[in-house]
DNA sequence: TAGATATTTAGACAATATTCTAAATATCTA
DNA sequence: TAGATATTTAGAATATTGTCTAAATATCTA
């Protein structure tokens, strides 16, 4: 649980998130958002595929990005567990 | 946004929210959970307190800190705009 | 008011993180 | 296979962060 907080901790690679929510781009494609080198963008999605939240395909030239909503799901129940929230989910109250 | 992720970054801190979800705490009785000197705890303090993570205040000559959920529930949202979580919640798709 | 306790502030230092340039690797195409 | 394009890796410079010790502030109580 610690990479995905380091990762999520930067604003340039929560801009990519947001990008790619959007749909999938190759490295450059996310670079061409960005005021900042192509290395540059290219180690902060190094950042997001350690951390599970980003996975990558190439497919020729290019190197495609797509979001890896899993461990998105794993932060949203760490968020949960904060507030409390347990409707409808498994936990030892309830049994 | 930025600082709440930023907070959130540091296991140490992640932990002093993890305390504060049982119950509230004073400064010193925090510190007592860590292998670091106070200074070093009430700097984190510090960093969840701009963040609007945590609350404080002063009883005596304790301050106690407790968990804040307003940001916990924005970021929440945050999370679940990525997922494309939309279920009940206002989005132009839905109108 | 003096001393004890709880906590923070200031300042320094070491460890991490972000960014850059230059060079390397991978793939495509003429 | 040579050259072009896409991307990453390596290494260095700078900025930010986490931690410490020493000192300051706030509150309580004898």
């Amino acid at each position: 649980m610690n990479l995905p907080f380091k990762a999520l901790s930067d604003p340039t690679r929560r801009k990519i998130i947001m990008l790619l929510k959007e749909k999938d781009l190759t490295a450059g494609e996310i670079a061409e958002h960005f005021n900042m080198t192509k290395p540059s963008i290219s180690h902060h999605l190094s950042i997001l595929k350690q951390a599970d939240l980003v996975s990558d395909e190439r497919k020729g030239q290019n190197i495609y990005y797509s979001l890896n909503t899993t461990v998105f799901q794993e932060l949203i129940n760490w968020f949960f567990e904060i507030i409390d929230y347990n409707e409808g989910v498994n936990r030892d109250e309830n049994r």
